[in-house]
DNA sequence: GTCCTCCGTCCTCTCGTACAACAAATTCTG
DNA sequence: CAGAATTTGTTGTACGAGAGGACGGAGGAC
């Protein structure tokens, strides 16, 4: 990811120092385990420089240093670079991911470093308040171990729904039949906390997640598609997330696929997700109702593809043709239970992309499955919580709370 | 426009400077006439830097200061702040605007004050070398009266195609039945100059203009959706133009619209642009075909719709809707014949579009005509050969050439 | 074993912005 | 109409951040 500058706005040296203090950490976050050296590379900034905000790190617990033995192997000559690690005791996030059957929750440090991890079934016609209280359960599961001079940064929510941006209203979530639901201060008061709760759409995090330490590392054009129940996509442009006016940018299930085909529960007729979705395609493998939730791993049993199912990873790739022509990525990333209908008929599914995209953005564009597997909305979900300790690192520290686990616990 | 950060890079004190410095000069650019008390207001920096910098500005030539007596009538009490005005005989342009049917270049200075313009019909079956050569002789003609003194910063040029980002290629054009053509080249060889040469899409183009200084001024998430023969798509979001991987991004005119349709040039069959592109509206009025690159003018001189003409309108609404649920817009700005096409059927556009949209996205957008009438690309063209000037005054100016006018006609 | 390369640390320098003080210009107020 | 209040331009100073050089240290290359 990457920071944008707000338009028309002065930079004032504060405002240097802190973003290169941010970005440093990102740099951290992103590899784990980096060299000074590296960092004085990649950032272009002087030696002595670097060293200072490593130094600032270090003080505020953030990071830690690392002997230059333990280092990557040593290449070419001169002394070896120390590094510079994310510190254990340091702060961390808390991850949900709110399925559309399960609710996965885990306690997840700086360079992705998941401490602890719980999940639960969530009845899929729960109201808000039941979900949220069973999410704040996990939650307090997910801390009980954590150092208590660990502190918490935030909260990320994933939410399989659209999602304002504004304020992290849950505008429509169709599986959970939430309509303007306000999570974030369900779950805050379920805890009896307060901490920044970070609320965004499934797929938007599925593609921050792949971006940042997934299969698109180094990509900044790329998209992914999630098949969950519902079909969504997430778009990140040049490095960063698309948004939109709202928030609600990437709903590519509603693209219009078939004029003359199925009803959308959305009130129309055609849409791409009436073709691929998950219901089109229980009904297309003979699937009973009740299983839709978990199609990926129904259709992760499959043996031989059937003609239908065949004929939906056409569909499939005729509609990423749109998408591709649309957007230009550089890499399209399969998701939820597209994974495992890729791997039964990716052939199809490419030649249907072939077949309908325009030349030029095809030449560039590659399809894979996700380098998290079904993890990639729940590291999504770390990374928007994360995201104020690199813009600022001092001012989140500043608003983070310590000793967690007590006080969830008492 | 708002520039980015390059992922992950520091910032130097040169760099702030350097941001800063065309951070003034872009308002200045925007605005066209400023006080400084409203660009330390804007920036966020202090009187004494605001000052700094407009007097560098002012040294380089680019900007000169206006007597507070000129200035906006007052509001308060307080001393009256001096204004900040684009100099004349400041640094300028070269926009070109290839048409299908037609070029129009104009020379162009900072605030977009078109200094002088001409234009030429153009050959669709030219070869590219021609065209070149015809657009040479126009530039010829609009930096005849321009000052010696004034600097020329680039060229831009906007195309109706495919265009490569990373080197301005035009991969495809169409209409032009240019595949692969440097024309970048071609104009600098026929013009014997070497100046930054700028190319991009004429939708990519539209939306910018319309975001600097037309109807989307303020609205940073805007698409412009373009009909001009085929149809094409510019996108800005968070302010920033969307370019994908290559810079293709944006081609809605291939997005699946009705698979049992007509075949599109494209290979495909049902594209949106077999339904609202010019020849499918040239048939359904009963245009003849050498009419279809003026078809914006036959739209024009028409009373009353007829049926098919509606159900033109109400497919262009449909295709809108798939748009504005993919990028969520705030404004949907319809250029080209679409101008013309609005006018006349605008109610079954908007229907067609609330019908099919999603809510959340649709209860945030407006649909409106250009600001900048039929100029939209044009002055796109000119804002993409500023940008380097508001990356980097001091720097965009070094390159710049002096006494243009008297190298050309000599 | 010696030289070379590269890195961390320390110190100083430079440069850009912030800040404070003062003068100037205009509006507001009595 | 005159003085107060307000806002701005200008100037000089202070602070802070990154750059650059000098030095020593650690390892590889020969």
């Amino acid at each position: 990811m990457t920071t944008r500058r707000r338009p028309g706005l002065g930079t004032n040296q504060e405002l240097a120092r802190r973003h290169n203090l941010g970005t440093v950490l990102r740099h951290v976050h992103g590899a784990g385990q980096i060299s000074r050296a590296e960092l004085t590379g990649l950032m272009g900034l002087n030696r002595s420089t670097i060293a200072a905000l490593v130094n600032e790190l270090e003080a505020l617990g953030i990071t830690e240093r690392v002997p230059p033995v333990e280092g990557t192997p040593r290449q070419g000559a001169g002394r070896p670079s120390a590094g510079v690690r994310v510190a254990d005791r340091g702060p961390f996030v808390i991850a949900v991911d709110l399925g559309v059957d399960r609710a996965v929750v885990a306690s997840i440090g700086l360079g992705g470093r998941v401490l602890q991890r719980s999940e639960a079934p969530v009845r899929s016609d729960g109201e808000a308040w039941q979900v949220g209280a069973a999410v704040a359960g996990l939650i307090r599961c997910v801390v009980e171990e954590v150092p208590d001079a660990a502190q918490l940064v935030g909260i990320g929510i994933s939410v399989p729904g659209l999602v304002r941006s504004s304020d992290g209203l849950i505008r429509l979530a169709p599986n959970l039949e939430w309509h303007d639901v306000s999570f974030g201060g369900i779950v805050l008061a379920a805890l009896g906390l307060d901490v920044p709760v970070s609320i965004a759409n499934d797929a938007d995090l599925g593609a921050l997640a792949e971006h940042v330490r997934g299969v698109a590392v180094g990509v900044d054009d790329l998209i992914y598609v999630s098949g969950n129940v519902g079909v969504g996509a997430g778009v990140i442009t040049a490095g960063v997330r698309l948004e939109g006016a709202g928030g609600y940018a990437g709903e590519v299930g509603h693209l219009r696929f078939n004029p003359a085909g199925r009803e959308c529960h959305c009130g129309n007729r055609g849409c791409w997700e009436t073709e691929v979705g998950a219901h089109a395609i229980a009904e297309a493998i003979h699937c009973p109702l009740d299983k839709v939730a978990q199609l990926d791993e129904v259709l992760a049993g499959f043996g031989e593809p059937s003609p239908a199912l065949r004929a939906t990873g056409t569909a499939l790739g005729h509609g990423l043709a749109s998408i591709v022509n649309v957007f230009n990525p550089r890499q399209v990333v399969l998701g939820g239970y597209f994974r495992s209908l890729y791997a039964l008929v990716g052939p199809e599914v490419e030649a249907g992309l072939a077949d309908r995209a325009l030349p030029a953005p095809l030449e560039s564009v590659t399809l894979t499955l996700p380098g998290l597997g079904s993890d990639s909305s729940l590291m999504g979900a770390a990374e928007i919580a994360l995201e104020p300790l690199f813009v600022d690192p001092v001012a989140a520290l500043g608003t983070a709370l310590v000793g967690v686990g007590a006080r969830l616990a008492g």
